[in-house]
RNA sequence: CGCGGGGUGGAGCAGUUGGUAGCUCGUCGGGCUCAUAACCCGAAGGCCGCAGGUUCAAGUCCUGCCCCCGCAACCA
């Protein structure tokens, strides 16, 4: 009696200071693909996601809206896991830092690091840009100590924080990453970390005291704890650290820790010299994903073309959506998220290759044996007898395949390998032409063999497509008239599990095909989720401001200016610095045009300008004010205007 | 010399320890009629960013250069 081996794998714990985006459901979806794929394979898993609530940004974001920042973060945490559930997620827990049972373990484990002498008081001492609002530390300056950002001298400053003694495993660090190789994946972010940390580790601060939104530290409750040592942590709560020893022994440490490229870091480093300190073993592997990129370009808010997960879920479905992510994109790097292949892929690969060959497979066994499917015999025909053993050793193969892929972090050639065997299938009917041999009683045998090997390919391919696109195979499953798709194994997804004359239920297909000008009247009734998306995100932005009245419109001061000095911004590919004369008074203003516009030729130039615009600081210059300019599809241009500089602009 | 990723048929990507350059889509031609205008077969299309070097042999290893894209780091 061998108890089932365990996987336990994690995503991060998203960030509520904004809805999720593609990028989000990118991650979260490869790990329910593998969370998936281990449970068909047998595991007892556990497959963790949640999210990380404290920290500064969010109780600013909360008093912006007017709440308290745990009905801030409950609001979009609910909207996480509706994601989730539209996703078809199958995450075992959902562990919220806010919870108490989280709090618990914060506490227990900050003082564990406290008593042990791995965290101690100190003063954050740094150098610090008061009109950049940065600290830099000193291995980022030269002996000058001007700010590398604005070029201003910087000010030595000092606050009260409790550090964590990072510096003091640094060595013990390196010799865990020789000698766990697979630690770090892929291999290019093992060799990163390597040299950063060969850089020098320096102490890591671990409290603050200028916001309160946070676990207060347990001996010193003026402060809470600063990031890591919460977020980090959560891994050990959801897995029982307190409240459940019998599940954390079981469970920990984790299999994996699926995370994004720019968080590598803090899960590689910062991580496990914290779990050393508490003597508590290290995940057997992190993993860094690439990124999403839109169309070519990275997603950003300022370029509106964050794609949101889920009007594309309500419009293709999750499977197709799931499909598209884990066989389109490369795991370890970069990929590009496009509409255009998005569509193509779930017309050719899922509905004519996949979704046809069920379609028609259940048409020729209804037309021909009324829906049921009969072992046969195919020994009557060479080229059939040929061909149908081809189909069950290439079925073995593609298990094979399929698992090796799928365990070494090879999700789409884990794909390939099936979509190649469906192919063959297809193949399979153009060979033995189902059609002609149903013109012949005395082929009647033959026929039947045909007919359960596609159904018998079929069975299998749905078990395999499981952990990708679980809607779908169970429907194979269904209309292939077997039940219990819930409680099937990989290991029933070896040849001739499929019963002697079972019925089969031909339904609808199940990937329909997306018609491009159904597709095109679709989006242009709902330009918001339509490609290509950065250009009706700027057209549904206009059209979603909502009327104002004529005295809404004159609290906005608009005037003439004229521009009097332009220059680039050091250091910044957007920005020119300019000052502006209003007719009496000069403002200093930053503009995000210096890719449309050379500074000599903007002096001299009278714009609109925005008066009564409260100052921002952008590259540690205060802009007081704005240029206005009209955009279009990424270009700016600014209106010139002849009228002198202080007129009213109405 | 700030850090990182990338340049491979029209598009998007694979190419393990060097050994005849592959896949999907698209294009063109043919086949089939069970099927969701689908499926099957075939063909065209590549100085593998550029220039050197190592080697019997380089997309792959080394050096230099060019170009694109992220981040640091900002579109008020």
């Amino acid at each position: 009696m061998s108890e089932k081996p365990k996987y336990y794998i994690t995503t991060p714990i998203y960030y509520p200071s904004a809805k999720l985006h593609i990028g989000h459901t990118y991650c979260t979806t490869i790990a329910d693909c593998l969370a998936r794929f281990k449970r068909l394979d047998g595991y007892d898993v556990f497959f963790l996601t949640g999210s990380d609530e404290h920290g500064q940004k969010i109780e600013q974001k909360a008093d912006e809206a007017g709440v308290t920042p745990i009905e801030y973060t409950n609001k979009i945490v609910g909207m996480f896991q509706e994601l989730w559930k539209e996703l078809n997620i199958t995450n075992d827990d959902f562990i919220r830092t806010t919870e108490e049972r989280h709090y618990k373990v914060v506490q227990m484990l900050f003082q564990r690091a406290y008593d042990k002498g791995d965290i101690y008081k100190g003063k954050y001492e740094g150098w610090y840009c008061v009109p950049c609002e940065s600290f830099w530390p000193e291995n980022k300056l030269d002996e000058n100590h001007i700010c590398p950002d604005c070029g201003r001298p910087l000010q030595r400053v000092s606050e009260e924080a409790y550090f964590f003694k990072m510096s003091k495993y640094a060595d013990q660090w390196m010799k865990y990453v020789e000698e766990h190789p697979d630690f770090i994946q892929p291999a290019s972010r093992r060799n990163e970390m390597i040299q950063f940390v060969k850089s020098g580790l320096e102490d890591l601060c671990v409290s603050r005291t200028s916001f309160s939104w946070g676990i207060p530290v347990p001996f010193d409750p003026k402060h809470v704890v600063y990031v890591w040592f919460d977020a980090l942590v959560n891994y050990l709560t959801a897995a029982g650290i307190v409240d459940d020893p019998e599940k954390f022994h079981k469970f920990w440490p984790a299999d994996v820790h699926l995370v994004g490229k720019e968080i590598v870091r803090f899960h590689t480093i910062i991580w496990p010299i914290m779990l050393m300190s508490l003597g508590i073993e290290l995940p057997k592997m992190v993993y860094g994903h690439g990124w999403l990129i839109v169309d070519g370009e990275k997603m950003s808010k300022s370029k509106g073309n964050v794609i949101d997960p889920i009007p594309l879920l309500k419009e293709f479905g999750s499977d197709a959506i799931r499909y598209y992510l884990l066989n389109d994109i490369q795991l370890g790097q970069d990929g590009n998220f496009s509409r255009d292949r998005l569509i193509g892929r779930i017309n050719s690969d899922l509905s004519n290759d996949l979704g046809n060959l069920l379609y028609r497979t259940l048409s020729m066994a209804e037309k021909y044996r009324k829906g049921i499917v009969s072992k046969g015999d195919a020994s009557g025909d060479a080229v059939i007898a040929e061909a149908s053993s081809q189909v069950e050793a290439h079925a073995a193969d593609t298990l094979r395949d399929y698992r090796d892929g799928m365990n070494n972090w090879k999700i789409n050639d884990a794909l390939k390998a099936v979509w190649t065997f469906v192919r063959s299938l297809n193949k399979y009917i153009d060979v033995t032409a189902p059609w002609v041999l149903a013109k012949d009683p005395a082929k009647a045998p033959l026929l039947d063999a045909v007919l359960y090997h596609l159904c018998e390919g079929l069975r299998i391919t749905a078990l395999l497509a499981e952990p990708v696109i679980p809607i779908a195979a169970e429907k194979i499953w269904n209309q292939l008239g077997l039940t219990d798709f819930r409680a099937a194994l990989l290991a029933d997804a070896v040849w001739g599990g499929l019963p002697d004359g079972i019925q089969t239920k031909k339904g609808d297909p199940i990937f329909p095909r997306i018609e491009i000008e159904e597709e095109a009247k679709e989006a242009a009734k709902a330009p918001a989720k339509a490609a290509p998306e950065k250009e009706k995100k700027a057209e549904a932005a206009e059209e979603a401001l909502p009327q104002i009245s004529i005295d809404d419109f004159f609290r906005t001061d608009l005037r003439v200016a004229e521009i009097l000095t332009a220059e680039n911004v050091k250091k910044s590919k957007k920005l020119i610095q300019m000052t502006v004369s209003l007719g009496g008074e000069t403002r200093t203003v930053v503009s995000g045009i210096a890719q449309y516009y050379q500074p000599a030729d903007l002096i001299g130039k009278h714009v609109i300008f925005v008066a009564n615009l409260k100052p921002a600081k952008l590259m540690g210059i205060e802009s007081q004010g704005m240029i206005l300019a009209a955009s279009k599809d990424g270009k700016l241009v600014v209106p010139f205007v002849d009228m002198p500089a202080g007129s009213r602009v109405k």
